[in-house]
DNA sequence: TTTAATAAGGATAAACTTGTCTATTTATTG
DNA sequence: CAATAAATAGACAAGTTTATCCTTATTAAA
């Protein structure tokens, strides 16, 4: 259902919250998430114009988050590369389903519903500080290096 | 989220069944569901293929359900075009993950099984009894013609 | 048996997603 | 200022989704 450039929004930005404030190149985030780099570039463009990180050029240059972690959902990545659609409105554009959805669609836009309050609530810090023993993006427990 | 075809076929299910039984053209599906008849077309043979529905060629022949509405779900229609793939597996394929997702992605496979069990929850049936003043695919309440 | 209605199948194409590659611009350091 | 590291921008291409159109096969009825 995600789209594959939103799962690896997401990576990346899971990757630079665990480096705090450093700032990290295309090169060293597609190594790490792999992510096929030449296509990484164009989503950290977006990720950058949406304003979730800031790019910095140059010698020493790269990526960092703009908001921290604990600020920053799930939802705000998904929502700033491929955006989670509500049905507010008919999608048969019926006059008598303006006011409100037939039972279909009140359904469909009530899973909808339910996949955004859970990336809503879902912060990025969370998925950092999981009790789960299987650390994101990390070969290894407890992110030891590989 | 759900593809344009999986949001088509769950509209052409919905006016099978309320048509108890009688086989229905292309045509006719294509004519109520706003779906465009020739992509209409593909749709039904795909459902026809996944064993929702029979068709029928030749004179007064159509579609109809294979199952009873009520024994027929929105997941399973949802299957037959565009299966929701659960996260069962690491996608970045890191050795250590495999036997328990890392946070990120149990937190995204918990959302594609909240919407898996939305889905298997609700059957065609319950579509068409529910108290919902707008009925699918119904100009007007309670199933008065156009 | 002929005709008409209907699904099935195949070719084609536009738009979008996912990706690659190269050149250009910007910033840092020596 | 020159060299280097980095993001930015743009062209290109394969694969998928969303269609359209035309021909063929099947069925029912006259």
């Amino acid at each position: 259902m995600l789209s594959q450039t939103a799962e690896y929004a997401l990576r990346a930005i899971v990757f630079l919250a665990d480096n705090h404030g450093e700032a990290r190149t295309t090169d060293d985030i597609a190594g790490v998430t792999k992510v096929p780099v030449g296509y990484l570039a164009k989503i950290m463009q977006s990720l950058a114009r949406a304003g979730v990180v800031i790019s910095q050029r140059g010698l020493h240059g790269g990526f960092t988050l703009l908001r921290s972690p604990a600020d920053l959902t799930i939802y705000d990545v998904v929502q700033a590369i491929d955006p989670i659609v509500r049905i507010t409105t008919c999608p048969l554009n019926l006059p008598n389903h303006a006011t409100s959805l037939c039972p279909l669609h009140r359904r469909l836009d009530n899973a909808m519903a339910a996949i955004e309050t859970a990336f809503r609530k879902t912060s990025i810090k969370q998925l950092l500080t999981d009790p789960n023993p299987s650390k994101p993006l990390c070969a290894f427990p407890r992110n030891q290096p590989d």
